[in-house]
DNA sequence: CTGTTAGCGCATTCAG
DNA sequence: CTGAATGCGCTAACAG
């Protein structure tokens, strides 16, 4: 029941040999005869000792670990790049603390502080929809160590972003939908404030004026992620007569808006073309012929901590890259629709 | 870029006062004088002074974090009991870090490993599918501090089990399915290693007996948390014929198993009543009349991780329950099905 | 290859 | 109420 408290001097005292050369031996270093390392592991073992990093990590003023702040680890998206984040990092030998933000710059304010307090090496954040001031950021760039952006980018001096080519993958959607005849599109589209939403709009409009068809504000429907938000843009979405295309580039709202439009017993009709964007199972139950804008999500945690640890590790502490731009998979499959 | 390095000694000199009492100041005790302690904290923030977790952490032998252990966040019913888990920890001023299992024992012990020397003051854990041997777990109790299983309970001395009356609630669900009268049921289940589906067969069985109805082995499925698994039910299941009820003890095989009879134009006969176990949005999506067994997941969270903490708090460090269950509800809509 | 010495940043005795 | 002294456990010079 009592705290461990085997330390490297009792494993010291008990070999007579110095706790210089215990820490050495416990850490693999070169400088000690393979002879006495086996001694001290023995001992070591035999004894239960275990080390204490906070004392190292204290010492060597590095702690090989890396913070994470996601909005949300619910989201299968936000799960799914922490599964890749965790991959690279694991392999890298660094540990790895996540945080939710649950899209409160409180929160994520709190958990630069405390993560720049324990020292974390690096963070790895997607940063908060309430975020629009960047001090707490700052200040961990500043006295902590680097930052890279995910999902969401975020300018800041000397900062890499990780994030998808939101506006070619919108347009590409698009352009698929108007390939295939459409010409009259309705567009699911998300809070304006997240730059990525802005841009999966400029690519729909891009796409249209291209196409030479009118944009037209009243089919374009701008919802926050919740579902709720989905349940008021599927109410109005039934009552448009001319559509012959959606594209939701809005995946939440989306999804409850066709569950929401599925309770009620309403179907879109087979004569309507659907894209959407999509990381999550749920529309792939939902509509299993969907065709979908993949988004490339464990790989991008893979980028994305692969940067962080390259840059953790080059004392430079310069991002050579202002961003990273990664492209989605447009898969079209066997719709039920068109 | 330099790292921070304002210590409480930078703010001593800088006031010519002790660096103790500036430490007092910074830790709010009450035996310094209002007016130095403001004197100091405004220093503190002129110097941009971060505290270092990782010294006073060793000198106190205190973290103020906990670890938990998650087979995997992206399954629904988990993301929602480390919400809970946030929720109370955060509110009573603890750290959360988060670590995947994967449901692998090696990284299980190697989290176990790295938490124990992080001097974490607690972990909760929800043991993965491959842990039968329960020496790393002893060892972070006797060097660590308490532990705390979720989920999937684990009977190890001094440690408490917070988890759900899968027994009672099974049988209930079964119980549903014969009121309704049915008298074929067949019956989705889990990796009979998992406790949890070891009881919920048994309470599907009692049910039956207890209503004088035989238990067929053949219309019993056991498998694994896959969706592969789930499709080789599936597959299975439409072979039946005699059947008039369906309960689903695995969540995510059935889910899978529905998804895929979907894609094939399956459907489930409107005379055959289904009850499912249920915390994910899908299974909502894909029957939103299925009557379902609703698991206490964020209160699970809140409950386990309270418990945690007050075994921290009092030094005894001896758990007073074996065991904290929680019951299901049944929540019976009006079902598509019967 | 091993021992000596010193100190990371902080909190806590114990004196005043 | 404040200051002086000590050490948490470990690593990193620097000598030998």
């Amino acid at each position: 029941m009592k705290s461990n408290k085997t330390t490297i001097h009792d494993i010291s005292k008990a070999l007579n040999i110095d706790s210089s050369t215990v820490s050495r031996a416990l850490n693999n270093s070169p400088r000690v005869s393979e002879k006495t390392r086996k001694k001290i592991r023995q001992k070591a073992l035999e004894l239960g000792y275990q080390r204490n990093s906070l004392a190292s990590n204290l010492r060597t003023n590095k702690t090989h670990t890396i913070g994470v702040i996601v909005p949300r680890i619910s989201r299968n998206f936000f799960a799914t790049v922490i599964a890749g984040i965790e991959e690279t990092a694991y392999e890298a030998g660094y540990n790895v603390v996540i945080c939710q933000s649950l899209e409160s710059l409180e929160r994520e304010t709190k958990f630069m502080d405390t993560l720049l307090s324990n020292r974390v090496d690096g963070v790895l954040i997607s940063i908060s929809m309430e975020t629009t001031s960047y001090e707490h950021l700052l200040a961990f760039k500043q006295h902590g160590g680097p930052i890279v952006f995910y999902d969401r980018p975020c300018h800041i001096e000397n900062c890499t972003s990780v994030s998808i080519d939101d506006f070619q993958a919108s347009y590409n959607a698009t352009k698929h939908l108007i390939e295939q005849g459409c010409k009259h599109i309705a567009h699911f589209s998300g809070p304006q404030e997240i730059e990525l939403y802005k841009n999966r709009k400029k690519g729909f409009i891009t796409a249209l004026e291209d196409h030479n068809l009118l944009y037209k504000e009243a089919y374009c429907f701008e919802s926050g992620l919740s579902s709720n938000d989905g349940i008021e843009i599927a109410k109005k979405i039934v009552k448009l007569k001319q559509i012959d295309g959606i594209y939701s580039a809005n995946d939440t709202a989306a999804i409850s808006a066709m569950q929401y439009l599925k309770s009620k017993g309403i179907q879109i009709p087979n004569d309507i073309a659907v894209v959407g964007f999509n990381n999550d199972p749920i529309s792939a139950v939902i509509e299993p012929g969907l065709t979908t804008v993949n988004q490339p999500d464990f790989e991008m945690g893979n980028i994305a901590a692969t940067e962080l640890i390259k840059q953790i590790q080059n004392k430079t502490a310069n991002s050579e890259k202002d961003s990273i731009i990664l492209s989605s998979e447009l898969i079209v499959r066997n719709s039920s629709n068109k």
